[in-house]
DNA sequence: CGAGCTGTTGACATTGCTCAAATTTCGTGG
DNA sequence: CCACGAAATTTGAGCAATGTCAACAGCTCG
């Protein structure tokens, strides 16, 4: 039972990939690195690992570190004092984690499924980027994009029916996870549960288990499992989130 | 009618001051210049004045500048196909417009009240922050300034109820205009109208009437007019925003 | 096999929206 | 200064979308 590999055989190996091999450096920060000098940056990044719905730092936590996600899914969320929970985004491999504010995290972070995270420390990367203005360049270029995402998820909170926001959700899936070049059927894999899922739409499980139901019963998906969305005709469920 | 001076005798002198005359410099990305150097910045800074309801830029359009307001307030907002709106800030003096993705704007802005913006070229502002590398620094932390304050949004927005939504926007308005150190009952300048904060909430302008309506029968607030919101005992206020 | 968790479905309640009308505010012109 | 019309705001009545509560089904893990 010490040995964890024991317990859960398909986990993602817990060997860290050096940096030279991780196939997601393009999308992360570290594309801002150039190749020759990945060494450098290999020494002052740490790997960890999370277990399903672990715990990756709390809001209000002292932030002393930021995080590019190597492998599996974190959702980030923000809670009221009495538990109503808001998701504001889900990210996968090559996504960066740990923007902050007066020193503190200003959300939570949780892992989805097995997770690997690699770690920087705030001080560390500060000297990265002193040495390397490229980095710098790239997480500006990154948060404009998280702002651009926040500002559209706005949009979906505050004025989208429930049906609009689950069309959403899933067009913003195909358009991350799939290739545009992908063969149709396609089919979209949802590691979080619907509990996640209703808390990033600003709806209960019930209204998005009933909306995908509802989806499914127009043949505009199929749900083999809960965890597997089938999308038969990509151009008729994009017709249907422009329709208003 | 040609000087525009005479048809509005109480909008703000359209005489622009020179930066080390401006009174938001410390709170605005120009705080990042020493004030020795401010004559650079003003060689490439102009200046374009706004009369209310005017468009500042719409969302698609190509980005050509970055903005500081430095009088009066702008609204930024996204649209749906059909015309729902979201407004995604409430922008006052200080406060830095003009992030984009793509090259072009991903939303919209237009003139609250009478407005003032220095205006800077993106390709002017990429020679100062190379220049100067604290402007770049201080852009990274307006953005992340502004993804907190998003991320508080998406939690208002999906997770709170018509009155929890007034209240933090009152709120957040306090702490935003009002000194700590002002002395009670505070009053509150709403220079957007109903229409404006019903699309900030993410509610109808009927739900928001109603709701000032409610705060104003429990005594939580005055309303002398309709643009002026006068809290009598603040304390009184947080401790109703934090009530579930 | 049984416990527990996640997801689905049904019945009903409630919040906030829609439509409509009254009221107030404000700018314009006499 | 006052009258008028337009626009913004407030208020009311009814309704629809979504939330709440409850039961049930399906799956996983021991």
């Amino acid at each position: 039972m010490s040995d964890k590999s024991e317990i859960s055989p398909n986990r993602v190996a817990r060997t860290p990939r050096t940096c030279r091999e991780c196939d997601v450096r393009h999308r992360a920060l570290c594309a801002a690195v150039e190749f020759v000098r990945l060494g450098e940056l290999e020494q002052i990044v740490s790997h960890r690992f999370f277990d399903p719905n672990q715990t990756v730092f709390e809001e209000g936590e002292p932030a002393d570190y930021a995080y590019n996600v190597a492998e599996g899914h974190v959702r980030v969320y923000k809670l009221l004092p009495d538990g109503r929970r808001q998701i504001t985004g889900f990210l996968g491999p090559g996504d960066f984690l740990g923007l902050y504010r007066h020193d503190a995290y200003s959300y939570g972070a949780e892992a989805i499924d097995e997770v690997e995270l690699c770690c920087i420390g705030h001080g560390d990367l500060e000297r990265l980027m002193i040495k390397m203005p490229a980095v710098r360049d790239r997480l500006l270029e990154m948060s404009r994009d998280e702002l651009s995402a926040a500002q559209d998820q706005m949009l979906l909170l505050g004025r989208k029916s429930a049906r609009e926001k689950l069309l959403s959700f899933l067009l913003l899936k195909v358009r991350h996870d799939i290739e545009p070049t992908e063969a149709q059927p396609v089919t979209l894999d949802l590691p979080m549960s619907r509990s996640d899922i209703a808390d990033f739409l600003g709806l209960t499980i019930e209204t998005v288990s009933r909306t995908f139901s509802e989806l499914r019963k127009q043949d505009l998906i199929e749900l083999p499992t809960a965890q597997h969305v089938g999308i038969p005709d990509l151009a008729a469920l994009e017709a249907a989130a422009n329709a208003e």
